[in-house]
DNA sequence: ATGACCAATTGA
DNA sequence: CAATTGGTCATG
């Protein structure tokens, strides 16, 4: 390659800048001019072999892959005439970036650099594939902003790993589709406004719902009727759903609605090089409909037209990684800036999807009063100790009498539905003979078992509750109330006789149920869906998931509720047992949990509780935290609570603290803004580390 | 991170 | 006075 003038090896001599050691320093400075002199040849000599540059636009802006929050911005390189064409926007490459190659992406390309100094050339283009759309790399941008964190921990969400062999292999386009576009508004049908907001989406326009579905919806195909009525309109879709288990639904209703091969689906399941396969897919333009979880957020769809997330208050949509961004927060992000339809459904309502409404971000649509009548009757049934101690068959299985004839009959027309609170999902003590929950004499916090074979103590002082008598019923005995899916499955095979009973929970998740009447036993969000849905769905021991003590105690039992009892047929009946004076109950089967959620979202407003206010915690080092909170721009209003000692933290060796910090909605991207510049100054200053969370999920 | 650079600090 | 250490700055 022939070298341009100025730089050629000869070239230093001429170029030596006057400030340069002369000839006559001592013979040891002159050997170390020397050797750098020769290296910097060395070094010119290999960038002019190299790096001809291009004539046209030879400046590509490159994002570095390097952990430093103040280097969170694109620099310049300059590129050679060899990767003139596939140094495109979106590319990996190698750079060389302060005296070492990383891996970074193009995001642009240039005419000139507004940078002062000589750009190095790019070291290597990995791959001419562009994998960082310009809406992903736009994406990544805002979600590393509004929750404080790197780009380049975003980018590893947003992009895979890079696999050779599956890059080779082409991404057939998808068959031609054919759609019919009266269907999706039938099968949304009792939904309302479900049909505007369908024939705008048709029409190629971006509506926004906040949408709660009527118990007994087959919600997999609704969502794929909104996705081929955005794939209709020339533009591609994007559906976000909790679990594995519920992106294999939406894939059996893709293929229902749409044919074969017109959808993707991602997975965490799949291995790098089928994640890869899948994500090129989708790159090229070879599918428009994607469907998966919280990784999915960031699929380049190509032309998005809708973005729809299911159930947005399961905690699996949190992204554990940092900077832990949330599937809904991703996706409306998104939905605003490349101008797609939202669509954020569930059988429940976080305060969130609430606040979109109360923001008029988004519409609601809701069940007619018709369809919800039409659908699943919700009862309570008392456990009252009464009730209790009359039937020693209630006793025996914990079901009161109205629940067990429920089951009864509802077994000569299809599956039931038995849904019981998990072993350990809360190790709290109960009295055995009247069921209070048993507290701490000391504190009144709740008591535990801390281990098989230790005492029952305070979850909140530690004191051990020895000896323990009921302050209601003066019983000696506890209990762990949690008896767990496989003693409920017993309990309920003894009760119904030449019934088959089968158990779903934890690792051993049933996909689907055996055919015929039988009692299936189910753990929150483990219950298998039956095909035609459940003629009965009984909820046990309601009281326990809401002994929680949790912020989100209420709205997370109402979602688990809500989710078993979507599962029952149309015409089908819920039986609950539980306290009919518990609000959460009765919103239950009233079905109004969008009342539930704004009456929640008015608590929180008291006592200044997100959706309410932008809350985020600082966590780290004792030090590093308080150096945190010196450096840290906040907005006025502000309140800093802490620092406290962080949660699970073990007392002696690593004493984390904790503070909190919540500013009003309105300040939310300047708080966002603060903890993002805390976290470069501190990255320059080399101070020790801090965790940022924005909005975490849990406190 | 890594390296360069400058300034203050330490040792002979 | 030179050598060393620590803080600050830039990285294209």
């Amino acid at each position: 390659m022939r070298s341009q003038a100025g730089t050629t090896p000869r070239a230093p001599r001429a170029g030596t800048p006057p400030e340069e050691p002369a000839l006559e320093l001592p013979g040891l400075v002159r050997d170390k001019v020397a050797e750098g002199r020769a290296k910097a040849k060395a070094t010119r000599a290999r960038q002019a072999a190299e790096a001809e540059i291009t004539d046209v636009d030879p400046v590509a802006r490159v994002l570095v892959d390097v952990p430093l929050a103040h280097l969170d911005r694109p620099f310049d390189y300059s590129v050679p005439v060899a990767m003139a064409e596939s140094a495109r926007p979106g590319v990996r490459v190698k750079v060389r970036f302060a005296g070492q190659d990383v891996d970074g992406f193009v995001v642009e390309r240039a005419a000139a650099s507004d940078h002062g100094g000589r750009l190095t050339p790019l070291r290597r283009v990995i791959s001419p594939e562009p994998v960082l759309t310009p809406a992903v790399a736009a994406l990544t941008a805002d979600v590393a902003e509004r929750y404080a964190g790197s780009r380049a921990d975003v980018l590893r969400l947003a992009v895979p790993p890079r696999h050779a062999t599956v890059e080779k292999a082409p991404s057939p386009a998808a068959p031609p589709v054919h759609l019919d576009p009266a269907a999706a508004e039938t099968a949304w049908a009792g939904h309302e406004p479900a049909a505007a907001y369908l024939r705008h989406l048709a029409a190629g326009g971006a509506p926004r719902a906040v949408w709660h579905a009527a118990p007994g919806t087959d919600w997999p195909h609704l969502l794929a009727h909104a996705a081929a009525v955005a794939l209709g309109s020339g533009r591609g879709a994007l559906l976000c759903v909790p679990d594995g288990k519920d992106v294999a639904r939406l894939d059996r209703a893709l293929t229902d609605v749409l044919g074969p091969d017109q959808h993707v689906t991602l997975t965490a399941g799949s291995g790098p090089a089928l994640r890869y396969r899948d994500f090129l897919t989708i790159s090229r333009g070879a599918r428009r409909v994607v469907v998966g979880t919280r990784a999915a957020v960031f699929a380049p769809v190509h032309d998005l037209g809708l973005v729809a997330l299911w159930d947005d208050g399961d905690d699996l949509h949190a992204e554990p990684r940092a900077p832990y961004p949330h599937a809904r927060e991703t996706l409306l992000l998104r939905a605003e800036r490349e101008g797609a339809a939202a669509l954020v459904g569930g059988f429940g309502r976080t305060v969130e999807a609430d606040q979109l409404l109360r923001a008029g971000w988004a519409q609601e649509m809701t069940p007619t009063r018709e369809l919800r009548r039409a659908r699943v009757t919700v009862t309570i049934a008392g456990a009252s100790d009464v009730e209790l101690e009359r039937d020693p068959l209630a006793r025996a299985s914990r079901m009161p009498r109205a629940v067990h004839e429920a089951v009864r009959a509802a077994l000569t027309e299809g599956p039931v539905l038995v849904q019981t609170p998990r072993r350990g999902y809360l190790a709290a003590l109960a009295c055995d003979r009247c069921r209070t929950p048993a507290r701490c004499p000391v504190c009144t916090g709740p008591l535990r078992l801390t281990g098989p074979t230790t005492l029952p103590a305070c979850g909140w002082c530690g004191t051990a509750a020895d000896p323990w008598a009921c302050p209601t019923c003066a019983g000696r005995g506890l209990r762990a109330p949690v008896i767990g899916d496989a003693r409920t499955a017993e309990e309920i095979g003894r009760a119904f006789p030449g019934t088959r009973v089968v158990a779903s929970s934890g690792d051993r998740v049933l996909e689907t149920i055996p055919a015929g009447p039988s009692v299936v036993v189910a753990t929150p969000g483990a219950e298998p869906v039956a095909p035609q849905g459940y003629a009965a769905v009984v909820l046990l021991d309601t009281w326990l998931l809401l002994a929680r003590t949790d912020l989100r105690t209420e709205e997370e039992a109402l979602r688990r509720w809500s989710n078993a009892v979507g599962l029952a047929r149309p015409g089908g009946r819920a039986v609950v047992v539980g306290d009919p004076a518990e609000p959460a109950l009765q919103a239950l089967v009233r079905w109004d949990q969008p009342g539930f959620a704004r009456r929640e979202a008015a608590a929180r407003q008291e006592v200044h509780l997100p959706p309410a206010v932008r809350l985020a915690t600082v966590t780290g080092d004792p030090g590093a935290v308080d150096d945190a909170l010196t450096l840290l721009a906040l907005p006025e209003p502000v309140e800093v609570l802490g620092p406290v000692a962080a949660e699970g933290a073990r007392e002696e060796d690593d004493a984390e603290v904790r503070v909190v910090i919540r500013v009003p909605r309105a300040q939310g991207p300047a708080l966002s803004r603060a903890l993002g510049e805390l976290q470069r100054i501190r990255s320059a200053r080399k101070l020790d580390p801090v965790r940022v969370q924005v909005d975490p999920p849990t406190l």
